[in-house]
DNA sequence: AGTCGGTTCGG
DNA sequence: CGAACCGAC
């Protein structure tokens, strides 16, 4: 294509940032105007996938990319319903004769994709899709027959070895400028939306949005409690994970990025064992990330079914009541329920809590583990479908490398080792106030631990001989 | 990215 | 008699 007088459509999707955003990148570089545009969705009341609090997060980060791209000279024009019709109405009223995007890997982008592509060729568009939202894509990590991984050791091992791509160069003024972002020239588009949109009413308060917070947010977290990340990360009260996965899910921040940064700080002579111990493990966590991103690419059919064969006839119970006391965070087990009301004060829960929360839906209550999946996924922040789906099939232990179905936490003794002085859940179940800490970790033996908290529901040794034989009888 | 119940070992 | 260790699930 040549650059000369050449208009074009940047679709922001789940890429809402200005830096290291390789579309963006390349639309601005083919071409001599680009029109920024993001399209809405239409649904309204309740939704599978997502709720109020992951709405209002991207409704933040939408108002900070409509300011950042008007401190370039220009705006975010909004459209709504099914973006491939959008799209092309919106490039026929421009005259942009090409889309440029980054793919989003799930299902559901996907077919979005499809869609556009095969509409757009019978118009005259051109489309341009780049690979943004994982450092690797799920065909550049298989093993040396051809076929993708299925346990994450290899599959990290391997992924390690693939060769990283350069960072985009920082944006240059003229490629950002008003003559790219002809500002005055922008057809109208909706305003920019908040929660009534969809009809709903937010609850709680969520991390700041956008991509600015999003970069101080990295920056810190890479200045030093990264150095600390594997001792604290687990520990329930120190506010000591990157807390970035919000800014991952909405591409506030570049993957890329984030390795790239991480792995430098590697080459600090001044580190000493732990320091190198916390940087790997916290690049081992992004490579779950992209092993899941990987598995849902490789087997969608994780989204219905359990992804060990063995285990897609286990009995699942059906019981309201329990489902909705572990929602609600009621179950009188203190570490589970503070877990469950940090996720629904702020959209957001502690990595061991979700992991404690998931196996005590699943191997305590014995409830399918699809409507813990499904919860979450209407109550996080940072809610990202394969990320969320591989982590409960972990749970489960029905998933690929999952953790093995006899491997059950306690959620006493995890509580003990990882909130042992009870701050975490003294934070979130304020009813347990002024219990004594170690009480917080054992089946009370003498009656409620507190006044207006519950017993706990369930007999977690009980439960976890059930567990064990529903499992072993597959 | 487990827990449990059993055994061994040292004070 | 508690901490450390070990195999089984």
């Amino acid at each position: 294509m040549t650059r000369s007088e050449q208009i074009v459509l940047h679709w922001f999707r789940r890429d809402l940032r200005l830096t290291d955003n390789t579309a963006l990148h390349f639309a601005c570089e083919q071409s001599t105007q680009v029109i920024p545009v993001y399209i809405l969705s239409t649904w309204s009341g309740e939704h599978r996938f997502t709720g109020p609090m992951r709405q209002d997060f991207l409704c933040g980060c939408l108002k900070s990319l409509n300011a950042n791209l008007a401190a370039k000279g220009s705006r975010l024009v909004l459209r709504e319903g099914d973006p491939a019709a959008a799209l092309i109405s919106l490039a026929r009223e421009t005259g942009a004769k090409a889309i440029y995007y980054n793919r989003d890997p799930d299902p559901h982008g996907r077919l979005v994709e499809k869609r556009l592509a095969s509409e757009i060729a019978t118009n005259g568009l051109r489309s341009f899709a780049f690979d943004d939202v994982t450092v690797h894509t799920p065909s550049e990590v298989l093993t040396v027959a051809g076929q993708p991984y299925r346990i994450f050791t290899p599959y990290s091992r391997a992924w390690r070895l693939v060769p990283k791509k350069s960072l985009l160069p920082p944006p240059r003024i003229s490629e950002l400028d008003s003559r790219n972002f002809p500002g005055g020239k922008l057809p109208n588009g909706l305003p920019l939306p908040d929660l009534s949109r969809w009809a709903l009413s937010k609850e709680g308060s969520i991390i700041e949005p956008g991509e600015r917070a999003a970069r101080r947010r990295m920056n810190a977290f890479l200045s030093e409690p990264i150095l600390r990340y594997a001792q604290l990360r687990d520990l329930a009260s120190e506010e000591a994970t990157s807390r970035l996965s919000q800014d991952l899910r909405f591409g506030l921040i570049s993957p890329r990025e984030l390795h790239t940064k991480a792995v430098a700080l590697l080459e600090n002579p001044g580190l000493d064992a732990s320091e190198i111990r916390s940087i790997q493990t916290f690049l081992t966590e992004l490579i779950w990330r992209e092993f899941y991103f990987a598995l849902l690419w490789h087997y969608p059919e994780v989204l219905e079914v359990e992804f060990n064969p063995k285990f897609r006839r286990i009995p699942w119970v059906t019981n309201n009541e329990a489902l909705a006391r572990w929602k609600e965070g009621t179950t009188g087990f203190p570490f589970v329920d503070a877990g469950m009301r940090q996720l629904l004060a702020t959209g957001f829960m502690h990595n061991r809590l979700r992991m404690i929360t998931a196996m005590f839906l699943t191997k305590d209550l014995h409830l399918d583990w699809r409507e813990g999946e499904m919860f979450f996924m209407q109550k996080l922040v940072d809610g990202e479908i394969a990320s969320n789906n591989g982590g409960w099939q972990w749970s489960a232990g029905t998933g690929a490398d999952a953790a093995p179905y006899f491997r059950i936490q306690n959620p006493w003794s995890q509580s003990s080792r990882f909130d042992p002085e009870g701050r975490f859940i003294k934070r979130w179940v304020p009813e347990l106030r002024d219990v004594p800490f170690a009480s917080l970790h054992q089946p009370p033996w003498n009656g409620p631990l507190a006044r207006g908290y519950p017993m706990p529901i369930v007999d977690h040794a009980a439960e976890r001989q059930k567990c064990l034989d529903m499992f072993a009888s597959r």
